[in-house]
DNA sequence: ATAACATTTGGCTATTTTACCAAATATACA
DNA sequence: TGTATATTTGGTAAAATAGCCAAATGTTAT
């Protein structure tokens, strides 16, 4: 592997990894549906506001969520909607898991 | 968000963090071309071959790929092939990154 | 100006991840 | 049986990540 590749990995890996904590990744789905402000994030997730916020600046520095202040609020939108079309093939790999497991302990 | 949601958030969060490191995800990315064996691997990564195994193990463990053992060699193939369709869709997180980052020097 | 609200930042600790080395295991072959 | 080859496992140190608290910042309303 050389070095254009290895930063090619690199930066892929960074953005995956910006979706791979269960908080991250219910914030972008929840984007789905349109842009939040941070309060209602911190509405239905039991955390600090900080966390909350240092979650966010993760996806923001990732490239997947772009933000704007208006008034007090800071509001949150997907950037590039396509993030995750991969949710089904996601849910595949567990179903999938789970078969295995379930094969496994007969 | 309920227990429920958090397990399941947990669970999508495992598998993407499996592929969310430079060298799992090439690999992944190799066994779209049909199964390899871990020397094969071995031969183009800079790492030790325990290393190399020890990433191995992370996504088989998440579900992502399968092993079978052939005479002296294992042989890694994926297990759930949609599993990189959304490669595209994170190059396209990166460039509109690339692109927001020119701006911001202009 | 001051107070109240929304969010981010800095600092800290606990936990997790990564990568190496050495040793163990499994298989084929002399 | 003994040896070489392929891979995994155990142990460990260094680096990265997560989450909390306290303090700072920016904005609106009084």
């Amino acid at each position: 592997m050389n070095e254009e590749t290895k930063r090619i990995y690199e930066a892929k890996a960074k953005v995956l990894k910006a979706l791979a904590h269960p908080t991250r990744l219910w914030m972008a789905e929840q984007l789905v549906d349109g842009e939040r402000c941070v309060c209602e994030f911190a509405d239905q997730i039991d955390a600090d506001f900080s966390t909350i916020s240092k979650h966010l600046a993760v996806l923001r520095q990732a490239g997947i969520v772009e933000d704007d202040k208006r008034g007090k609020q800071v509001y949150y939108r997907l950037k590039v909607p396509c993030i995750l079309n991969f949710m089904s093939c996601i849910e595949s790999v567990i179903e999938s898991q789970a078969k295995t497991h379930a094969a496994l302990l007969q």
